[in-house]
DNA sequence: CCGCTTTGTCACGCAGATGTCACAATAACT
DNA sequence: AGTTATTGTGACATCTGCGTGACAAAGCGG
């Protein structure tokens, strides 16, 4: 089973066998050298799998591992520590943080996938990379793309997002702040009214194929993903 | 959402700072200047949340975020810690220490409501999301939808929360005082006679499924959701 | 460096929801 | 029947929540 990985790692050479191994065994790699490259990159993305060596420039791989985890909109995705030998007294202290497994270098690429492959096969169903289908509007989060009627539709980053939670999440009514918490996540300090204008934003987007029209307002509840009228 | 918040802060001037911006935002605050203090007040008053100093005089601010979550009778009070630049590789001691969030110093009045508010839907009990039925009238909370044998039903919001509060307490007399606290909140004010008037909407919604019956008026004492007529 | 896109916020306006009243209707009791 | 207490109901003046366009700041790629 093929799956986007993403690899945070500062030193090239690691990282590159580390790729090369990953795309060998049939997998997408996204490649970060430190952790706030990966931070931006984690959103947009949405990888279904994060290796993450321990020792970082700037903020380092536990502090970021726990920043993953803390967000509710990533703290599905699985990830898996990189640790050097003689720092294994902070494996306990790496899964306490939420790590869910961790390989100490040097590692064989046998080791690398059978780890890989034991955690994605307990991930949640819910963030496999699917492609995501409601009444003729589908998203398929791997290439990133949203059609409607088979007709292309454009959106932004937060637009694509939004879209992707409501339709994993259909019929249910969010309310802003669930939809803050979600597709923001909650690190982000933000206005609840901002959710209004890119709802706006979304429906304007899916006009073309009438669409909007799943995009349903709860008056004093939030906002639903519905095929229903 | 008023809350009951807490300020153990040292310095009179931050201090002030974040009381006035907390009751800008409709919050009560309790002012303590010292962790001594804080400490005598928070059984009395149980707050909803405590901002925490990182440095204080006497007991520093990460030894009474322990003390406080070591407690059982005082635990589930979530805590903020207010760090100082610099001090940020502390933030993580202090988030295993059981702070539920940290700020760094300085910071804006809409950083520290959004992280105030994020925190304090953290600890909001979920809504429960059982679907209720009564008599072939169905309410569904999750997807805030409302069926009368299959046939959709058009409530407005307060409608909704008066028929749900119906269908979850059965077959009971609610006296107006108490649907207006239950419905309503008991925070605002309103006329006795408002729930009436409410009644009278509910069943013209109910009308078309002939479930309107199922509300019932009980002389002198109140209303009264019942399958049997 | 510049232009383009994305993003968060705001102000304005409107449709719908809300609270209150006045009066009609009904029930309870004499 | 008459009287009183209680509830039903329509009307109405707000009030609120949401849609929408505009805009400035930030991000991004060339």
């Amino acid at each position: 089973m093929p799956a986007t990985i993403m690899v945070v790692e500062d030193e090239p050479a690691i990282q590159e066998l580390i790729a090369f191994n990953l795309k060998q065994a049939g997998h997408f790699v996204l490649e970060a050298p430190s952790a706030e490259q990966a931070n931006r990159m984690i959103k947009e993305t949405l990888p279904d799998l994060i290796l993450l060596d321990w020792m970082l420039p700037g903020m380092s791989g536990i502090e970021f591992a726990r920043k993953i985890k803390g967000d509710s909109y990533t703290k599905a995705i699985p990830v898996i520590m990189l640790t050097a030998r003689g720092e294994e007294q902070d494996k306990v202290k790496g899964l306490e943080t939420g790590a869910d497994d961790y390989v100490t270098k040097p590692f064989s690429p046998r080791e690398l996938n059978a780890r890989i492959k034991a955690v994605l096969r307990r991930r949640a169903p819910q963030m496999t990379g699917e492609l995501v289908e409601v009444a003729g509007l589908a998203l398929d989060p791997l290439t990133h793309r949203v059609t409607g009627h088979s007709a292309p539709v454009n959106l932004g980053p937060t637009e694509f997002r939004l879209l992707h939670f409501f339709m994993t999440h259909p019929e249910r009514v969010h309310s802003r702040s669930q939809l803050l918490d979600s597709v923001w996540g909650n690190q982000a300090y933000i206005e609840e009214r901002t959710v209004d204008v890119h709802i706006r934003r979304l429906r304007r987007a899916l006009e073309p194929t009438r669409h909007d029209a799943l995009v349903q307002t709860i008056r004093g509840a939030g906002y639903r993903l519905s095929q229903r009228v």
